[in-house]
DNA sequence: GAAACCTCTGAGGGCGCTCTGAGGAACATG
DNA sequence: CATGTTCCTCAGAGCGCCCTCAGAGGTTTC
């Protein structure tokens, strides 16, 4: 699994940043130091400033001292409930957004109010890309969308897409996409121009614990292409022994 | 910390503001930290500056200190009555609104003398869709309305709602909603085009103590369909992995 | 006290989504 | 040109999401 140290976002993008300029901080907290290591640097990669714990009681001594404007938090503590940890963060930060992270037969059993309060939360496993986006969406409705590239639309050439409404459009017409088509796309949109591996891709858009081949990412390329590029001129192309690069068309 | 994200509603949604345009002030008290948590949460959300409190005489202290525009009052307090809670605040502030909280076969006539001064009340175990509602209408009603788009009217294109009636209309013709069905749809337009989780919409629709399953929402949004969208152009839509969008038909 | 209505559970079924496997096309290399 | 490699696409199976119906239990209304 592809877990880059970089303190820097990575090349090209401008990092979603505080008001004051100093990079967005992220606590992640989670029992299991490999998922936690995982997330962390997907989170760095992102050009976030991040910082773990493995327990309830040195998350919220970390909120405290670290402030961050987010919290990736495991519902399953050691030591307490997620509900508890959750108060006990809003009481030393009240604006601070959390993310949950759930198992799947778990959810329907104490996520209660959680996503009306504006938080959010996935179930496991995850993609690192939804749980990115995920975040980005808690920081972007906490204000924390200070920069001009990053709003709620991802543009590349005339193709749009808008992540609230989950809607994609090229040249103005609607593509329909179904789940995994959508967020590859949106992990191709976020990295135009950029070779992306199949390795990356599988790192990025399938969940961590995918057993599968790379196979299925030319699969579901092949898919994209049926409805991003048909009949249009084509954005997605194969870099032989390399990968796949989203490129506008050139003008 | 970000001041900025406590004036900036995080729906997106324009907020309620006050004639001096500062954040419509909220006092919760309850003694359930979780509800009061959820409670605050959701208000938050709306854009609100919100300060809880966990008995009556904090309740009081924190008014006096913190001037708020409404209180959400639990009637059974650990310390003293609501009633008395109620005699104090006015002292305090006599313009406040206060959204009363109470149990289902609770004393109703003391209740019904208490919201002949306009106050309003509503009984657990609620929605916070219901409170949300319930406490933007006691505000507009005291003149804390001056912002354009949120209204007593909801209109999301053809389909028009208006609150206080209770009425729904889809080019003019009248559409009758159950309660659950009203309350679905409400939130369904104050979010048009963008797609509603099923645990966000339990979570806000739904009350707080309801146990049961998301198939729930797939059953009303049935419901719904069959009147909202009967024979014409559908406005309700499925995502399928993701949830449901209500858009206006395009044009 | 009966009727009408509302809300939720459970079951059944349709179909969209995801992935496997296989065959063949395109490309690189000798 | 021959051969191996990489990639593309089709077909289909399995699964799970979602829709709908029918009915029980509770509540409201008259």
């Amino acid at each position: 699994m592809l877990v880059s140290a970089m303190n820097t976002p990575r090349s090209g993008r401008p990092a979603l940043s505080r008001p004051d300029g100093t990079p967005v901080r992220v606590l992640v907290v989670d029992d299991d130091p490999d998922l936690a290591e995982v997330l962390s640097g997907a989170l760095r990669y992102e050009g976030w400033d991040v910082r773990t714990a493995g327990d309830g009681a040195t998350a919220v001594a970390e909120a405290g001292d670290h402030m961050p404007d987010a919290v990736v938090l495991d519902v399953m503590l050691p030591d307490t409930d997620g509900f508890a940890v959750l108060r006990s963060l809003h009481g030393v930060q009240p604006d601070v957004c959390v993310l949950f992270l759930t198992a799947r037969d778990a959810v329907e059993d104490r996520i209660a109010g959680i996503t009306a309060g504006g938080d959010d939360y996935v179930t496991k496993p995850f993609s690192l890309e939804e749980v990115v986006a995920r975040l980005r969406g808690l920081l972007r409705r906490a204000g924390m969308a200070r920069q001009l590239e990053e709003g709620p639309r991802l543009v590349v050439g005339d193709l749009v897409m808008d992540d609230e409404a989950r809607e994609v459009t090229r040249a103005g017409e609607l593509i329909e996409l179904s789940p995994t088509e959508f967020e590859l796309l949106r992990f191709l949109m976020r990295n135009p121009r950029r070779v992306l591996s199949k390795a990356q891709i599988l790192d990025r858009v399938w969940s961590y614990d995918f057993g599968g081949q790379a196979h299925v990412v030319e699969l579901y390329i092949s898919y994209l292409r049926k409805k991003v590029d048909a009949g249009r001129e084509p954005m997605i192309h194969t870099v032989r022994g390399a990968g796949y690069v989203l490129k506008p068309v050139v003008r």
